[in-house]
DNA sequence: TTTAATGTCTATAGAAATAGTAGAGTTACA
DNA sequence: TGTAACTCTACTATTTCTATAGACATTAAA
């Protein structure tokens, strides 16, 4: 499962990839629009920020924005931001590898080859869909998709 | 991540599936083999137990053994019933649904349909491989594949 | 120049999950 | 009948998750 964190900060974006471009966007906004807890999302935006995926603007008339297209925005790399490690096992993970310190060896591990073939499968998905593929699909998601 | 308790488990099945058809092995003899905390063990292959996974025999040559051959014993389902739910979304589980309730609608969630995608996809590796696929790939695992 | 609206930052806290540990009990073989 | 095994429940320490609180900094507009 992914954290409730992870979740919001994905709909966060997503709503400023609806929002009117060049137009910030309140946190307050987004809180509402979201129904996310307002002073929660204060904290991931910020994080976004840092990340440098949103920028912000200060003072009245303030508020978030996407630092980049929207398009190329992946779920992967938000995820990995928020949530941290994508692999389902430390030694399989690219960004924060740790040796599993109480398996042999990772050639021989039994289970080490089974994950990795999940992590593949889930990297392949996150890092080729982006925010903008999330807003553009309101409903009928397969038959827009299908038509494209 | 998966747990650490999964990965046991796992490691657990793996060891029995290698071992002495037909001979129970002992939790000792795993811990030692597997490098698992012997009463953490315990627990897990108890759970696995009350799953229907394994089957154990008590008293002096007691021990543990496979209930079903290791070909049928699937990494999903096993992850299911030691980490819970597979699904990166609640409302997305198929043993353990449970709504949203932060969100609007599954048919508008912007980020529901991707991970829709993402449970697919792992869902898809983790049921089609077996302890069997584990255990009979020590090295080389891909050559291996590609010649069988 | 003030004021009010906005983002920034750090600290704190309760609840749940994780990763074990402890120990008393039960069973069955030798 | 003893002892080597599994069984079961309870406990605990640590970490992570999900927030909440409040003081501070900045900016636009009155």
């Amino acid at each position: 499962m992914i954290t409730q964190k992870a979740k919001y900060a994905l709909r966060a974006l997503s709503a400023l990839a609806q929002s009117e471009a060049g137009e910030p966007m309140m946190i307050s906004e987004i809180a509402a629009q979201q129904k996310i807890p307002k002073k929660f999302l204060e904290q991931i935006l910020l994080d976004l920020k840092h990340q440098g995926i949103v920028i912000s603007r200060r003072g009245k008339q303030g508020g978030y924005l996407l630092r980049k297209p929207a398009n190329e925005i992946t779920f992967g790399e938000i995820l990995r931001v928020i949530d941290g490690p994508l692999a389902p096992l430390p030694c399989l993970s690219l960004t924060a590898y740790r040796r599993c310190d109480d398996c042999d060896g990772e050639q021989t591990c039994e289970i080490r080859h089974v994950f990795a073939r999940v992590a593949d499968a889930t990297r392949k998905v996150l890092f080729s869909t982006t925010i903008a593929d999330a807003v553009a699909q309101p409903e009928g998601a397969e038959v827009t998709r299908l038509m494209a």
